[in-house]
DNA sequence: CACAATCTGAAACATCTGTTTCATCGCTTG
DNA sequence: CAAGCGATGAAACAGATGTTTCAGATTGTG
């Protein structure tokens, strides 16, 4: 690793490693860098509520001769930051290049921020709310997506689970995405995540559920979206990037608001029945506690 | 003197008033802001080439009743600017109150705005190459991530397989994560996706690679993840959102980042795999034609 | 249970910080 | 030229700062 570490690497690197109180100042430090740079080591002490002394000590445990050094550390990235915020602002915007060596990360970043900010002022009013109901009501939803989208799917059919039994990902757990859409009706609802390459599957799937009457929801990338012709409810979310393949970034967004609407009309019950379910994850022993 | 002036206009406002060493002072005060915020009198003193007592006269001469009031008056105001590293989230936030019906998206597009600039902003130049060189290197990258991090872990694989065939997901076509890792060497590699709550399976998986000498990547979102402790390079995405469960949106930007690099070190032919492959796809009836 | 090892904060310490005093300097004014 | 006056830095000062020591607390181990 090159010389040019930051305070939170170290902090990174070593936390596994530190003593209780070690981590706790180390929590301090790396969630108020601005205080540590710029305010006494005593000051910093008792307003976090760790003696001065583990501070001291800190800065050791974390490779630095002094705190001196660690808080020069500190002023040294604060610097850089100052000074590349004022860039920023261009190099988001306009085309001037970025800082070498993070051209591409850049370029992302303000691809999708475009997108998201664009998701946000062209939905309409009542318009999310409205399909976002419709999935609300339905006795049971099934969720399709194939290709790029699976992934998603999935992942909102794991947010979904921790509050609500109705949910269902097509073409897992060995039901065939027949069977699945057999077994729909007009009180059930679809929800479909279909992007360029537009996959026949989930086209498909929409088509047979809208003539059974389900209702459906789509999540697509464009007006030519042929999943638009079978869509009840339809979102149309900006992918642009500078890279061939499109982004999911503004699609993710959407999908994390839909999933929190689904949650607060779930009612306050709702949040009692995740933090249920996270402590049965950890005392399954599926999570990680040192 | 209202509360609300900076340094900086006292001193414009003071400026033709103060004697020349007090100007000579002033000068530096408004050029060098930070060392001011972050250094002691003495040494922004020495550095600056007036004596100390200059600086103390300084502060009263701008009306302040002492120099740490106007060093605080520079803290926050660094620390105001720090904090409004993401204007647009911040207008889109504060611009009056959100349309009736789209709070939930507004909120939630201003939270992952804010967290991809800071991913942006805050990852260094080189650190992201280095570990995508580590990837692109391996002889075979295996993607390991559980619970929430899965449909972004099949994402990834699901972009990489475009172009490369290195590339392997845990735990899928029935090959278990034991087996996978048993398989891996020195020469190899391992990308790691944990958030809260860290899964043990993957911070298992991290433990046994690195053990065995596998290069580890790790993406994580937060300084204390247990994940770090066994990672050659660690990138840490900030996860704010206005609600209970985190966001994977600045994550999925770092994912499509890394494709990105990924694929532009492949090389020229890479497209050209992911043009054939897309014929591929379309030929075998995958995909919606009308 | 006892023993060792480690962690931790209070206190002591030498050093450094910001302010003020004071002697000196340069400049104006009579 | 001399007297007066603000400006200035060296030095003195009280208080704050960062480090280290030390003794008690906690933890793990035999």
């Amino acid at each position: 690793m090159p010389q040019s570490t930051t305070i939170e690497d170290r902090i990174s690197k070593s936390y596994a490693g530190l003593s209780d109180k070690l981590q706790l100042a180390a929590d301090y430090v790396a969630e108020n860098p601005i205080d540590v740079a710029t305010r006494s080591l005593r000051s910093v002490a008792s307003t976090s509520g760790v003696s001065p002394a583990t501070f001291s000590r800190l800065a050791r445990a974390l490779g630095y001769k002094d705190y001196e050094q660690m808080r020069e550390d500190g002023r040294a990235a604060m610097g850089r930051k100052m000074e590349s915020f004022s860039e920023r602002a261009h190099a988001l915007r306009s085309s001037s290049k970025p800082p070498e060596g993070r051209v591409y990360l850049n370029r992302q970043a303000a691809a999708c921020i475009a997108n998201i900010e664009f998701l946000d002022r062209d939905m309409s009013n009542g318009r999310l709310e409205a399909g976002v109901d419709t999935l609300h009501n339905a006795n049971s939803v099934l969720l399709v997506g194939s290709l790029g989208s699976s992934g998603f799917v999935d992942y909102f059919s794991y947010l979904t689970h921790w509050f609500s039994k109705t949910w269902q990902v097509a073409g897992r757990n060995g039901t065939t995405l027949a069977a699945a859409l057999a077994r729909l009706g007009p009180e059930d609802a679809i929800l479909a995540l279909s992007k360029a390459p537009y996959a026949k599957r989930t086209i498909s799937a929409l088509k047979a559920a809208k003539q059974k009457g389900v209702a459906t929801v789509v999540i697509t990338d464009s007006h030519s979206s042929p999943a638009l012709e079978f869509a009840d409810h339809a979102y149309i979310v900006p992918t642009e990037s500078p890279q061939f393949f499109s982004s999911y970034a503004a699609t993710l967004v959407l999908i994390e608001t839909i999933v929190t609407m689904l949650l607060t009309k779930s009612g306050p019950e709702a949040e009692d029945m995740i933090r249920a379910a996270e402590d049965q994850i950890r005392s399954l022993g599926e999570t990680w506690t040192g």
